[in-house]
DNA sequence: GCCAAGATGAGACTCAGTGTCAAATTGGTC
DNA sequence: GACCAATTTGACACTGAGTCTCATCTTGGC
């Protein structure tokens, strides 16, 4: 099970384990969806009203480093978050309902591989992203 | 060649030529590497001094939906322009000297294939975007 | 040349994200 | 369990990219 191994994680890097980054944590992974971080503050100001506006901004960046969420860019310039098992994620975002699909790494590697080889190009990291409709939405129109 | 046709689409869907425009299209397109708005508009500052830092702003998202100019995100939150003369580019961003190579649109087209097929996702646009450090800036490390 | 629709420039405004700092918490160590 | 240094937190001030407003100016069709 993955959520096991979910500590682990939060503190590597010698970072503490906190109540507030497993708040944080909890409350993005049972989202399953893209939420900002001004989103995500304000679902946990229901339930933790003490946590502070700015801990759940580190709290994500956290994350974002430890391979726990991947950020990307919505609309307007604001960073999304969504949680994710494994490094090196890509996702297919529903731009209408905010629900995530994770990408088949397999059908990435190709790309990837092609990139080194053709360009001499040391890729660091890569924004890979889909953004559209997802089925259900896709239907309602 | 390529600039006869920009007028054609700087024109598009009702927009009009104007001469602030052009000064903004041609400053971006000279620079041949990724610049933020701020950078852009300080760029034109010293020969036009009258043009807005405003009407840059708004100049750089025409020319996104116009297909002249790609978006994608600096770190920092800064959103990056660069000139590009076909559409749905991608892009090798050099992190360190901010140079742009344009990515094979052929190795990305069985990503693109892919992804229709195996997720029932109505794929809008793509941020498809690989940052690192290109071969001249590899090499002086 | 005329004129309506659209664009511009100046600057106020917004708000996501960051920095600061005193107080609180964590997790080794004894 | 108590102790303590290092880290984290919460509150809030601050920053700055990007947007909005509005009076004025341009564009382009007639």
């Amino acid at each position: 099970m993955v959520a096991a191994r979910i500590p682990d994680r939060m503190t590597s890097q010698g970072r503490r384990l906190t109540r507030q980054r497993v708040i944080v944590a909890e409350a993005l992974a049972s989202a399953k969806r893209a939420l900002s971080a001004q989103e995500l503050y304000e679902r946990i100001q229901a339930n933790h009203p003490t946590v502070g506006r700015a801990t759940v901004y580190r709290a994500l960046e956290a994350q974002v480093q430890d391979g726990m969420a991947s950020r990307f860019e919505r609309d307007g310039h604001v960073s999304a978050y969504i949680a994710c098992d494994a490094e090196h994620h890509h996702h297919l975002v529903c731009t209408h309902c905010q629900r995530v699909e994770d990408l088949d790494e397999t059908a990435v590697a190709p790309l990837l591989a092609s990139v080194g080889r053709r360009h001499e190009f040391q890729v660091d990291h890569a924004a890979l992203d889909f953004y559209g409709l997802c089925r259900s939405c896709r239907r309602k129109r």
